[in-house]
DNA sequence: CGGTTCTTTGAGAGATATCAACCAAGGTGG
DNA sequence: CCACCTTGGTTGATATCTCTCAAAGAACCG
């Protein structure tokens, strides 16, 4: 495994535990209850604070795990190579995800993991995790879940890409990232701090930088989206929602604000 | 919740219960290893079993769950339906998979469930698996584990229709199912049954038809495989494999058998 | 035998990729 | 402060892939 340059920080512990409640926690509750007890023992897991400059690889897929990183700040890409050598990104991860947790149980990462923007990461043991599991079966069911949701999130991806053409993948991905951003309270009147590159995006939707160039330029002249410097906004959500034949449900958050 | 003609049998349960313990545990101990008890415990589940016509719809994405399948027999197809009317299949459910899981926590089914060939099911409720994973936390483990193989498998299909085109993506398909199927002792020396259809496959692989048809001529003519009557015969695994960019890792099968 | 369903073929249209530049903004060192 | 370099965005022209439409064979089934 990879070892960073650990940031220094006064009391790195301290500050690392109120984000790790802040993030983890709090995206775990969105998916069950968890009473005072399991709080507490989430915010006490001992953890690993790791900072990463932005573009840094974090792990590459068929690494060997032994513990496993939760989201406290900052985009993180997940993604694979292919064999012409260019990258597939098959998620992203945002604050409060975790976005290698099934090595928990694989053992073994099977994507690369790169920081868009500077991450702050928390690194938590897997025998940690277990043993807090074993205690705690609904926080092993909260986790459980999140993986759930994770993977319903893949497989609306396949439909992304499979199926749909350009602008309407671009329309569907901010449509989802604009969801993600808002459950965390990121995002606020249609705007959202988005700091995509358009190679990026091409990445993502399986597209050419060109052709993403082009698409986006598009969905800007029907007025439903600006993207500027990093910066989405939607001026038409359900215009938007439409091409992208969005439907928030596969994301599994509480109130998504979505009426199409 | 839709409920099937149950298909008439002597002793329906005594049948089932058979199969319950040849797929679904053959499966979990592929992943952990289970004690005795644990595998009593998995063949005394009280189950419903199901027998499904080919061609039938299984259930709807959106469906209120309260059970979840394990298939015993045959091969079903997870998809989705697109706004343009096209259905976007995500992945392919076999013997001993359980391609509802997702529902045992998230309550909702997000995708449709097709019978491709007639199918006989076993039909679990969500409280006596939940309450088994409480009993056995090993079971719970080895269930979690075999969600996040079924992420990684969607995963690793945004890769193949996201970045390869078509010979590629259907080429990796065939490697992905035969090895699946050798994995369950239903492949042997290379063959395999896969009685999928051309529009099958062009659903599974984001492709029209007509280019589907095109593509598997050209596989064909490059000797690599014969595919006829649902019947899958790969001539050439390493220029197979080699094609379709196949490293069979993220299935997470014990031995894969493929030296790419 | 006639009606499905599945496969195959041909021709043309449309979407997307590739190649080659150029532009704009931001950072850096002299 | 400016020249330079790097990164990200934009544009035009052309090539390639894939889709659509239309129709004809093949195989299967009652």
């Amino acid at each position: 495994m990879v070892v960073w340059p650990g940031a220094a920080h006064p009391d790195p512990m301290l500050f690392t535990k109120a984000f790790t409640s802040q993030a983890l926690a709090a995206k775990l509750e969105s998916l069950v209850d968890l009473s005072t007890e399991e709080r507490s023992s989430l915010g006490a897991l001992p953890i690993r604070q790791v900072d990463v400059p932005a573009g840094e690889l974090i792990c590459r897929a068929g690494d060997q795990l032994s513990s496993c990183f939760i989201v406290l700040e900052g985009f993180v890409s997940l993604s694979k190579e292919t064999a012409a050598g260019t990258r597939q990104i098959t998620a992203f991860a945002l604050p409060g995800d975790m976005p290698d947790l099934l090595g928990l149980h694989l053992k073994v990462a099977n994507h690369d993991l790169a920081a868009i923007t500077p991450c702050r990461l928390a690194s938590v043991e897997h025998s940690d995790l277990r043993s807090l599991c074993r205690t705690f079966p609904a926080i092993a069911e909260a986790l459980w879940t999140s993986t759930l949701v994770a993977g319903s999130v893949f497989e609306e991806w396949v439909v992304n890409v499979g199926s749909r053409k350009a602008t309407s993948r671009l329309a569907h991905l901010f449509c989802e990232m604009m969801t993600r951003l808002e459950a965390l309270g990121l995002a606020r009147n249609d705007v959202c701090d988005l700091p995509l590159t358009q190679v990026h995006l091409a990445e993502a939707t399986g597209l050419s930088r060109i052709h993403v160039n082009r698409s986006l330029q598009e969905l800007r002249k029907q007025e439903l989206i600006t993207y500027t410097n990093g910066r989405l906004t939607i001026h038409d959500r359900t215009g938007l929602a439409q091409m992208g034949q969005f439907d928030p449900d596969y994301l599994h958050v509480p109130r998504p604000g979505w009426r199409t």
